[in-house]
DNA sequence: ATATATTTTCAATATTTTTTGAAAGTTCGA
DNA sequence: TCGAACTTTCAAAAAATATTGAAAATATAT
């Protein structure tokens, strides 16, 4: 396979994967440009290379800063902007993670701290299974909570090795 | 809080939190009212107690018997179809690890496979950064499968204990 | 067998999400 | 300070996704 057609379904897989976690295409199809481009990139070759408008291609980059994915780079001498994807895919997978935890497994725990008192006879079958269920989802979440943050601590060389070896 | 109120607000984010995992809406909130019922429902239950359609309401159900989250339970002397979620939460996350796996990682590991014997010289830089970047997203999602599979086997305790321990 | 209850399907519709592109905003060199 | 280069915004349009509801299919009781 050549390079150009390896790239365009690397790209558009990734793309596709993408919207199975709630990413949506075209973020993670620039994330994926970027993340196989040896130099930075602009917008205008974003754009060009995506076949994707100014202001989709501006929206999304925004995006992928905020996730702390991608990084504005001034090139001396250039007045335009360069944009350049972290290339280590374990720091990727980390910060992924982190965002996500802030962004959802927080919040959502948050929720079943209110909802875990409910009021009501705790021999009522409905107010027991109801009760049941959001404690045993928030025993798991703070477990993965816990969890999580240990691996966003992690080097990519300790998770290999150790972990790989406690897993049997 | 109030009972009602509570499953309100339980079910209702439990299907926003669905939407940014690319579940459907209406499929995480059907087993999120499944998950705190007490006894199974029927699809007239569910159909009334969500307000949705007949139809809608059969899709997802449907959908969440292929993802081996509900079953489908036949009372004995009942003319209708009830229907019952797995109430252990273990499960239900290594039931959908283990779809997900299926599903989304392995065909992805696939193409990675492909994509990265791709032709040209690995001294030019473009074909270096996509060969490098392909290979190290290869080795670590071969490290989460590997990992996956032995979570998928695991017992809820073993997890807690020996993971938790494990990870200071 | 027939009538009735129940489930399934799917084309049409509604909703949500994404994308566009042009106008407004900003930056920077001369 | 001006104007060109570049970036950002956002209302409107397009595309993708989810939902409806009525008709068809299926199952069950009499």
């Amino acid at each position: 396979m050549k390079l150009q057609e390896a790239k365009q379904q690397f790209i558009s897989s990734w793309g596709a994967f993408g919207t199975h976690w709630g990413i949506n295409r075209t973020m993670a199809q620039i994330h994926a440009l970027l993340l196989i481009s040896p130099d930075p990139l602009t917008q205008d070759d974003i754009m060009e290379d995506l076949n994707i408008s100014r202001g989709n291609t501006n929206m999304n980059i925004r995006e992928l800063i905020n996730w702390g994915l991608v990084e504005r780079v001034i090139l001396p001498g250039e007045r335009k902007e360069y944009f350049t994807a972290e290339k280590d895919i374990w720091k990727v997978v980390k910060q992924i993670v982190k965002e996500r935890k802030k962004r959802e497994l927080e919040p959502m725990m948050q929720l079943l701290d209110k909802l875990e008192d409910v009021e009501g006879d705790k021999k009522d079958k409905k107010v027991k299974t109801f009760v049941d269920t959001v404690s045993s989802i928030k025993r798991l979440g703070l477990q993965a909570d816990k969890t999580l943050d240990v691996m966003i601590k992690a080097e990519e060389n300790w998770f290999v090795s150790n972990l790989m070896k406690i897993f049997k």
